[in-house]
DNA sequence: CGCGGACATTGATCCGGGTCAATAAGAGCG
DNA sequence: CGCTCTTATTGACCCGGATCAATGTCCGCG
């Protein structure tokens, strides 16, 4: 601690930090910790802003502390694909490897808890238990590709408007940002754009919307402006996702 | 060493693991190894049947020693997925969970050198190089299943054939078993019906026959029998795949 | 407050690929 | 060796969703 840099309040940044119970700083003992905060320091990056760029290389990897990162892949003639959505207390970039295949790009405003790669590899090795939070959690991301797999692969427009939806409410509910204060129904805001539902879901901004308006029409959504949703019944929300909810966890 | 069962061999049954070099095993010291050793065994799958159901107990995990293994995720109303497929080497199963959400069926004859689960966890626990390997497995396939995502996502028809026999060829050609023995062109044996890759694919099967077709009459690929492929031009290919060369790896 | 630019919705049209149906080609087997 | 069963190919048709185009809405800014 001693080796803190000189522009760091006595106060360890830590203390402030809002996702720290939900991260694999939660598996750290005291020492890793003090490490982490050593050598983490907090980026941010505007919305829209390329925080990582394909192919190029990774110098920090870090904890997503708010906001909302995509991360994309693109063909050779620009067709996009969104692959990934990290919400807060999420992990960016990859350690071990020092060049990555997706581009990471702000989705809103976003703050980042930064490691630099190489000091991050190091304090991973010295401290396995946090090594295998960090398996858990890839382990879940790569639980949520492949069902994002059957997604883009057997879904139709509208259970794959659906599923999004159902994604972000489940999300937002388990970060206890859902009720809607008025009449207490399950809302919640969209952290991002119609384009990049439409690339999250492999289809267009025109058949998103088309979709949308059809949830509405069909009673099943409401909105009160064109970010924020309002779902009377989730159970009507997720039978027209496609998604069974005894075989669902989260 | 002593505790080995009774019923195995004095020569242990590592030293004839045709994939040992290429797996976690690897990684292994001498006492992992003996550990690894004493408490797998050699499960045969005959194709076509089960290997773990989706949603049931997980009583085991294990290693890829033959054939080919499919992951697939269903529908309430039957629409199939496949979203993995393992072919020697790889891992199957998932540590530090006891149920997991895919199904894995032999799509050939399969052998897996299995480990009860809750044993495999103790010695990964006790060997974080292990655990390690098995991170960077599980990032490996995080990578690939993202690919995929873009391929389901963004793909033409066309494309995802010739992103399929590309995987399979560039597979085969890894393994050393891509040579055609008569001519020198890259050949190789597809382990898998078209319905297999119809439903990997995101498409049916009459489209695949059809993509297959074209790509024939274009002299893209050659076939000596429906499950022989012969590239002449890998490169023309790769084009057609709407794989940038660049940009890939392996 | 009104203007311009980004984002979202809606409409009209078209086509890639899904669906249904028939045929062909293997593969096991008596 | 022919029969049957499964798997693959080919054809005809149609529809969901992509594409192209117009309109509506929101927001920041002079």
């Amino acid at each position: 601690m001693s080796a803190q840099t000189s522009t760091e309040p006595r106060l360890r940044k830590c203390d402030y930090c809002l996702v720290r119970h939900r991260t694999l700083c939660s598996m750290a003992d005291t020492q890793a910790l003090s490490e982490l905060n050593r050598i983490g320091h907090i980026r941010s990056f505007a919305s829209a802003s390329t925080i990582i760029t394909a192919g190029e290389q990774m110098p920090f990897v870090g904890i997503v502390r708010s906001g909302v990162v995509k991360l994309t892949k693109v063909m050779s003639d620009g067709r996009q694909q969104i692959v990934g959505l990290l919400f807060a207390s999420d992990f960016v970039g990859r350690a071990f490897e020092d060049h990555w295949p997706y581009s990471a790009e702000a989705a809103t405003d976003v703050e980042i808890c930064a490691f630099e790669r190489t000091a991050f590899e190091r304090v991973l090795s010295e401290h396995p238990e946090l090594e295998h939070h960090l398996l858990i959690a890839t382990l879940n991301e790569l639980d949520a590709a492949r069902d994002w797999m059957m997604l883009l692969g057997c879904k139709t427009a509208e259970e794959k408007v659906a599923s999004f939806l159902m994604f972000i409410a489940r999300r937002a509910l388990k970060e206890g940002r859902c009720s809607d204060l008025q009449n207490s129904l399950p809302s919640f805001e969209l952290p991002v754009s119609r384009s990049d539902m439409a690339a999250y879901l492999g289809t267009t901004v025109e058949t998103v919307s088309r979709q949308i308006t059809r949830l509405k029409t069909a009673n099943i959504i409401r909105l009160t402006n064109t970010h924020h949703f309002i779902v009377p019944d989730m159970d009507r929300l997720a039978a027209v996702a496609g998604i069974d909810e005894t075989a669902e966890q989260g």
